[in-house]
RNA sequence: GUGGUUAUAGCUCAGUCGGUUAGAGCGUCGGAUUGUGGUUCCGAAGGUCGCGGGUUCGAGCCCCGUUUUCCACCCCA
């Protein structure tokens, strides 16, 4: 016999787990709509085609792919197989990949459904993704993302819509969290002024670490990938920014007086933290430029959310990408959008304990019989109830009474309806509130009643 | 992908220096109690010690490989 187990970096959902998940999905459903977002589905497995490139270097890696049907080794020559070389026999043997996000795979069904869309378009999606990453605290390989994304709009409207979204999920499911921001055209800009511009991702990654591993770390990490001694020297003022947003955009602005597209990135952050600001949003907003976010298309905002009481990976995250929809042949589509990671935020209510008292999706009452005339009874008082929208059940064989209430103890069921001879002859159940003990025979009306 | 770490009953874990028949708690099942659950008491079932190889008279324990767990990188939700 073998043992039973689960891939690496995927799990099994109880049916707690799921009541306590379910509140985390339907949560940030009604938000969603709140705002008019609509909700669409993709395949798990996506042509590799339109996967790969999209991630990076990393992200291809880290791609699950799935191996052609039938006898797929046949088209090979020896060469190829003597080679070795993974990358490029995978193209042979593979065509399929499953979803690594939510974004790439939408921008994939903006173009092929143009024709049934208006713009601007605003979807949600909540679907599994998988990576092939290793596993870790808050790191799965198939997990869910919470997805919504406005495409076809270049407002900055979308934005503060976004920033409004996540200030109201994260208050109805009680997260203490700070939205951390910055702006991709300000590091363009960036770049720009210490003439590093083609090298951009590498000083964005760097930086990005600079909490983690420390300043000089970072100034060796960025050296070593061949920017100049002058051009670090000039980041230096950048790295160690502090005071207010308003402070930070301030410096900034004289800063990057001479790069067009960091100025308009700044600009674009000034008009976003005022809309914030006119509209209220309670949650606290950081610019925080060390926010870099591996992901390569993304060209305006980006947005992170880290849980202030848990030691957590960012839990959800986003931004503006203007032109994701080009690789697949469609110009001039500007979206921003944000993920929710609803595994990690999983994570972080299960450790501050933070699920409200589930007993609507509980059963309310078992019926509990002793012989096959008995259940026989049952059966109409249990379609009956279940028509008035009651969670009821019946223990499906008459088992011995110590093993029926048991099992209504551990299901948490409030109610059990005993019934025997004297019952049946009486036309009524025997209705126990497994709580307080409490017993007396009763009516359907009594029930109902009792049940109220 | 790199480095470390872990694996013993359904679950959580003991297991001495390498020594005879591998233990506990919880859970499950049965009984005390043939119409009343949670508490209590008694009893039972349940193991190829992750897997494969090696060292040894002898391996749960030592060595090698492999898989798995968790952690740090990398990257990310």
């Amino acid at each position: 016999m073998q043992k039973p187990s689960i891939p690496k970096g995927t799990r099994d959902f109880t049916p707690q787990e799921m009541v306590n998940r379910n509140y985390i999905f339907s949560t940030i459903k009604d938000v969603f709509r709140l705002y008019g977002f609509q909700q669409i589905e993709t395949p798990a497995m996506e042509n590799l085609s339109t996967l790969m490139g999209k991630y990076g270097e990393e992200g291809d890696k880290l791609l699950f792919k799935i191996t052609n049907s039938g006898d797929f080794m046949n088209g090979l020559t020896d060469e190829e197989l003597l080679e070795r070389n993974s990358a490029k026999l995978i193209n042979k043997i593979s065509e399929k990949g499953l979803r690594y996000d939510l974004t790439v795979p939408f921008a994939r069904f903006v173009v092929q459904n143009r024709d049934k869309i208006s713009f601007p378009f605003k979807r949600y999606q909540i679907q599994p993704v998988w990576r092939a990453d290793r596993p870790q605290r808050g790191r799965y390989r198939e997990f869910y993302q919470c997805d919504v994304d406005v495409v076809g709009s270049d407002s900055l409207l979308n934005e503060l819509e976004l920033i409004q979204i996540v200030d109201e999920v994260f208050r109805r499911l009680k997260i203490n969290v700070v939205i951390k921001i910055n702006n991709r055209k300000m590091l363009s800009g960036i770049a720009e002024i210490i003439g590093e511009s083609d090298n951009i991702t590498d000083i964005t990654v760097a930086i990005d670490k600079i909490d983690k591993i420390g300043l000089e770390k970072v100034t060796e990490e960025i050296a070593s990938k061949g920017i100049s001694q002058e051009a670090i020297a000039k980041l230096q003022p950048i790295l160690q920014l502090s005071g207010t947003n308003a402070e930070k955009l301030t410096e900034l602005k004289k800063v990057l007086a001479d790069s067009e597209i960091g100025l308009k990135g700044v600009s674009e952050l000034e008009t976003i933290f005022g809309l914030c600001q006119t509209m209220q949003v309670e949650t606290k907003i950081e610019l925080d430029l060390t926010l870099a976010r591996g992901l390569n298309y993304y060209t305006g905002a980006i947005f992170e959310v880290k849980a202030i009481d848990v030691e957590m990976g960012s839990i959800t995250g986003g931004g503006r990408y203007d032109n994701l929809t080009g690789v697949f042949g469609m110009e001039g589509v500007s979206g921003v959008g944000i993920s929710f990671g609803a595994d990690r935020i999983y994570d972080v209510l299960n450790q501050l304990n933070l699920y409200p008292e589930n007993t609507l999706e509980n059963t309310q009452i078992l019926f509990v019989s002793f012989g096959e005339k008995e259940l026989m009874y049952c059966l109409p008082w249990l379609s009956a109830l279940r028509s008035k929208g009651i969670n009821a059940e019946i223990y499906p064989e008459p088992a011995k009474m110590k093993k029926q209430m048991s099992y209504a103890d551990n299901k948490c069921i409030p109610f059990a309806a005993i019934v025997g001879e004297t019952e049946m002859n009486a036309g009524k159940v025997m209705l126990k509130n497994m709580k307080t003990g409490e017993q007396k025979l009763a009516t359907m009306e009594d029930i109902l009643e009792s049940l109220a």
